[in-house]
DNA sequence: AAACACATTGTGTCCGCACACATTTTTTAT
DNA sequence: ATAAAAAATGTGTGCGGACACAATGTGTTT
């Protein structure tokens, strides 16, 4: 049995692929006698439009803008924007274009510039990393009242309906983060929380991450066993930054544990480096070359690998399914909390991780 | 700059689009002169073929079959069957169909009797699970015999090159496996590799697993403090399995980590249970339901993934690139090692996470 | 009853490619 | 030199859907 065409729909209701068709796009001009007879034989036959036909015949252009951090401010931002350039690529055939608008992700006022650009290209599809909860919002307005759709990634945002938000659940990997610090130490330790240059405030998922690790403890009935310390840190003025470590390690030196929330753990490792410090292990965030170079070391004990380039990649694809083919798309696409170590690294590295999931 | 096209092409070599078709496609009947100077402006102008006007225009079906275990004997097979199913679906409407074959997996000649059944259908393409080293190497030959191209999925056999093999590095899951346990215990300890319900002369996987572990603490210069007590267990028998796990257990009392290179962690995890033994701890492979339960209770720590459902998704997808779209394709596509553990576990299993492609 | 507006339905073309078939050019045989 | 065979090249159609446009049909106005 074939795949059914409008053809066969149009045979069975006794009247043209054209009436088909108007009634498959609701485009009106079709009496509701006929309009209804042939719905009911969509729905019979389980018609399904062949998605390669209707992209051939069709030479729409979309305009995608893809707002997202500049990797000269933050590497970090180099995956997300490979992922975000290689769904481009192959979506171009498509008639998909996507424009990158990248701000300083240190600094908000650059946040809402390259945010006004993206509106002025006026897209048929945003995705952007909203950083900067305060500053995105009227932002969320003016795109609802245009109807332009948005994709969210890196940071979830409640509000605003999204079409889609691709990313992870923070407060899981932080129950991941407790598991991995429960079992290298069943008896109970001491731990410090580090925020490392991320302005909490402004960044929901920090707190997440923090919460979740706090209640892993609390529900396995271990919070009496477990000492948590908690730090807000800076590297602007990096001086301050080692002051600071230097004295919470001074004033807590049993602690044996750092879980470090944003991807600067190896900042965290540098300073052990330079200290002589290595009963402390660590483990953080994304696996940036910093972060993998004291892993290989065995400095960092684990990374959570919150697939950066997969999260572009799947935005970008979001739009495209949702605006090019009409496909029905999932408000909400959590990625696999994955446990990165050294012996499992080679797998996560690359963008092997498109392909290697679905 | 829109896409390129086969006219585009022609009308730069001066020839029709029918010339250039058949140099792309080396149907011969073009002159030496002639198919150089369209090879030449093919590579300059970057042409890229559209894929879906090519698999729109062509009416030719294909048929893959695929050969794996039976889940009614062994419920592991249902995860690849279901990514095999899914596959299937999506190709179906590129002229795809696939054909299960499945054969119990403890049974060599039922392997042989479905084996001979698949090569009768003469597929365009088979994707199996060579699960029986000896049986299965005359298939190979007379499938390439045939020029039936075939993928390998689930056991890796270096020879015959197949057209892919998709699956993981069992070698390095070993080592996966050794740092796990290694982190958990720092300082040394005993450790039993159970090779369970699987013949190991058969199974070089299980092998290299083995020799992960092993080497992983030679590499690192642990192997004096780690002990490592190996066992081959078979399950046909489970009174004698009780008694030999009992016998183990009861000269090693300091055993405290459990490593099980096949998926049936979940026997060593009951038998602890039965047993009240709670301090040793296990890793083990696949995410199936009896492993799962005793992953969520704590008595199982982690498991590695060897994401069977995307194997099966990603073999038939290896066939449908290389035969229906013609794509190249890699020989080996290594699956990540996923680290799993109960706080992770949901994004590994749900199936919101097989992300839509187009 | 003719003229017209408007609602409804049908027809044809294009999208880019593959492949069958038609046509032209070149080579070979007589 | 000419016919026949072979090689090289060109042309046309269909795949399934979208959409512009053409062609009906229906009802209203004068």
């Amino acid at each position: 049995m074939k795949n059914i065409r409008i053809k066969d729909i149009a045979a069975k209701a006794k009247v043209s692929a054209g009436t088909v068709d108007r009634v498959l796009h609701d485009r009106g001009n079709v009496s509701e006698k006929v309009k209804e007879r042939i719905l009911k034989i969509i729905e019979e036959m389980n018609y399904e439009p062949n998605l390669m036909a209707r992209a051939l015949g069709t030479k729409k252009e979309y305009h995608f803008v893809a707002l997202i951090g500049d990797p000269r401010y933050d590497a970090y931002w180099l995956d997300p924007k490979a992922g975000i350039q290689k769904a481009a690529k192959e979506a171009r055939q498509y008639g998909v274009k996507v424009t990158l608008c990248m701000f300083n992700p240190y600094d908000a006022t650059s946040f809402v510039k390259k945010a006004e650009e993206a509106s002025k290209l006026n897209p048929d599809g945003i995705l952007l990393a909203p950083m900067f909860y305060r500053e995105v919002l009227p932002f969320f307005e003016a795109w609802k009242k245009q109807e332009i759709p948005f994709v969210l990634f890196n940071t979830q945002i409640a509000e605003f309906d999204p079409l889609s938000y691709i990313g992870q659940d923070s407060y899981q990997s932080g129950q991941v983060a407790g598991k991995l610090i429960h079992y290298g130490q069943p008896q109970g330790s001491s731990i410090l929380i580090a925020h490392i240059d991320e302005e909490i405030s402004n960044s929901a998922h920090l707190t997440k991450k923090e919460q979740g690790l706090r209640n892993y403890f609390i529900q396995n009935n271990l919070d009496h066993q477990y000492e948590i310390i908690k730090a807000e840190l800076n590297l602007r003025n990096y001086a301050m930054f080692v002051e600071q470590l230097d004295s919470i390690f001074e004033s807590n030196p049993q602690l044996q544990f750092c879980f470090v929330t944003t991807s600067k753990a190896f900042e965290i490792a540098k300073y052990f480096e330079q200290k002589f410090i290595n009963h402390i292990r660590i483990v953080g965030y994304d696996l940036i070359p910093q972060n993998l170079h004291y892993l290989n070391k065995g400095a960092i004990s684990f990374l959570i690998n919150q697939n950066p380039l997969g999260q572009g990649y799947w935005g970008i694809n979001q739009l495209v399914s949702h605006l090019v083919f009409k496909k029905e798309i999932s408000a909400i696409k959590f990625l696999p909390l994955d446990i990165v170590t050294k012996e499992n690294l080679n797998y996560y590295i690359e963008d092997s991780m498109l392909y290697n999931r679905f």
